[in-house]
DNA sequence: TCCAGGTGTTGGAACGATCAAGGCTGGACG
DNA sequence: CGTCCAGCCTTGATCGTTCCAACACCTGGA
């Protein structure tokens, strides 16, 4: 009793603010340490009289458990690493910025906390670098990867370390891939924007999408095709791809108005779709009253743009939803590997729909 | 060396993947572990041919320095903590996305990497609960405060409990605060937008900005007053405060041009600018051609609308530069305490400037 | 030859939690 | 009456690192 205050004022002289250790709590309530252990994480091991006395002292001294000691010893930190992408200036998109608030808040109430870093590829070359140091110092007990349509290979990368994550996007370059992942039907979704467009009457509905040589675009794109072909429209000289830039939606649309007379445009994403409507202001027309526009990912631009541009919105609060799920199966004893989530996205209706053409 | 295999033998039988750790490099580098830990942290202390030596096993074993034990030991996490505050959908602003990205940037260069944590208001009620948790769990080593003009007291509230942070925006409600902070001055901000338009030509600019009860509001507010009186410009019955909403600008603006008629308007935010666009384009009249307009944020909506919208654009980038410097110094031992830093933003000039009016 | 003084390296203890195993109680049962 | 068992709690060891004090080695001067 005595040497324990001696610590206490040695403790408390070296450190300000000196937070309270499973001994004090201890100490305070007459018990082991090992039981008041067991209070905070498996309380019905205790007996109800002792877990209310430990109770009390853990609530009187303000505990709460020392993060990097129980690290250390469960080999666990309780964090998840999440690379974010360079933000991209000039575009309308803001996608991230709502997975990852979702991401946070429902890692948060499972216990987790996101730890954000960036690719450095800039500074060192290799765009895995950030996930090396952080797997190899064992600072996070997962990640989650985003952007899986740019064939960094960071999916198998990880893999091969058996490092546990989950994926936000399907594994479009390794069909057998094992890992679980949740993404969103984009071709469904671009398949709704084309529908609600032939539901209001329009015939001629161009494609502005993105180049080729992008999975996720020539995946919108089917979904318009298969609207088109599904209410038997043409589609020849109706699609174009191009860079994802409002410049180059902007002149895609010039050429498809002065070539193929389209009454509306469905777009790969909402920057393309800005890009049609500056054509049409710039031929004095009226985006929605004459020629109608969707976009795509429910941007603050389209959700404020003048008429308001009807876009695909992704269901990104249930996506980070189902990630965390899945985390909390990977890292759950014995890891459990559910099967992969798709979910469908829906349509905001604004203003460049414009009104039925009937 | 016997019993040394043994154990590795059995620790690969548990771990599929067992990160090496010091006394695993001290062996192969034949040294102790107290040296090996010196080549990492002060390779100064150790001769030449020593460091190269561990340096080698180092290497060769793909050693990193685990976290969770360095941080039990140094009572330090290098983690810094963020609160981000929720989405704002039907608004212009993005402005945490830049700030956030460059601040991972920069702290990370730092040795300091992000960990994010949202309020959790709607749920504990109280805005400071995240605080509270990660500070007692010793989670974080600092906090950086963003938000301080909503007047929730996270600064005397962090202040008070000893917990070392610096934040992004000026202590507005409590004048003689003494902590390490970081600011735009967003009244230099709004007097700029304000000049270039009376450098145009205009003489009758108007002021959409938001409720008194801003002190971030009035604070613009006053640089677009400063700049009209220094130009001996009138300025009764050309002011407006109203919500910060695409549909407060667009009334507010459609009042003014009843009742004021300016040729030009200055608005506190880009979602505000865009409803004064909206405003414009429901009376068939063009932004820049016929009427000024100039926003605040430098959204993606500023930069993607048609024409573009001039708008002050914050430097985000060097104030997450200036925050992770002041929080370098607070980490220091022993701390030190710079002066606080004020930035001046920029103006982004594009088709809603409208021709010179001379 | 011995010692002072610096440089370079070492072993033990500590950080604060959890794991694994063992001890103590009281009641049930042969 | 002795043994066993289940329930509850305690003890000692451990996670991987850094701090601390002490020690070995070397050089130069007395």
């Amino acid at each position: 009793m005595l040497e324990r205050s001696r610590l206490d004022a040695s403790r408390r002289a070296r450190f300000a603010v000196s937070a309270p250790t499973l001994a004090d709590v201890a100490e305070l309530a007459g018990v082991s340490r090992q039981t008041v252990s067991n209070a905070v994480n498996n309380p019905d091991l205790l007996r109800a009289d002792t877990l209310a006395r430990v109770q009390q002292a853990i609530d009187q001294l303000g505990y709460k458990p020392n993060r990097a000691a129980r690290n250390l010893r469960t080999r666990s930190s309780h964090l998840i690493g999440l690379r974010i992408s360079p933000v991209q200036e000039g575009t309308a998109s803001a996608v991230m910025d709502r997975f990852v608030h979702s991401l946070v808040e429902t890692s948060g109430e499972a216990g987790y906390h996101v730890l954000l870093f960036t690719s450095d590829a800039q500074v060192t070359g290799d765009p895995l670098a950030g996930y090396d140091e952080l797997l190899r110092s064992t600072a996070v007990d997962a990640f989650i990867v985003t952007d899986t349509y740019l064939g960094e290979g960071q999916a198998s990368w990880l893999r091969e370390r058996r490092a546990p994550f989950v994926a936000f996007g399907r594994p479009w370059d390794d069909a057998n891939a094992r890992h679980p992942w949740v993404d969103i039907d984009c071709a469904a979704g671009a398949e709704l924007a084309t529908r609600h467009l032939i539901d209001k009457g329009h015939t001629r509905i161009a494609w502005i999408g993105w180049k080729k040589d992008s999975v996720l675009g020539e995946e919108r794109r089917s979904g318009w095709l298969s609207a088109m072909h599904g209410a038997g429209l043409p589609t020849t000289g109706l699609a174009s791809r191009v860079e994802d830039a409002v410049g180059s939606g902007r002149s895609a649309a010039q050429v498809m108005l002065d070539e193929a007379t389209p009454t509306a445009f469905v777009c790969a994403s909402d920057t393309l779709a800005i890009g049609v409507m500056h054509a049409l202001a710039e031929r004095g027309l009226q985006a929605g009253d004459d020629i109608a526009v969707v976009g795509f990912d429910d941007s603050q631009v389209a959700q404020t743009v003048w008429p308001g541009l009807t876009s695909v919105r992704q269901p990104l609060e249930q996506a980070a939803i189902e990630v965390v799920k899945a985390l909390e199966g990977l890292l759950s004893t014995p890891p459990q590997v559910g099967p992969s989530v798709m979910l469908t996205p829906t349509l905001e209706i604004r203003g460049t729909s414009g009104p039925d053409r009937s």
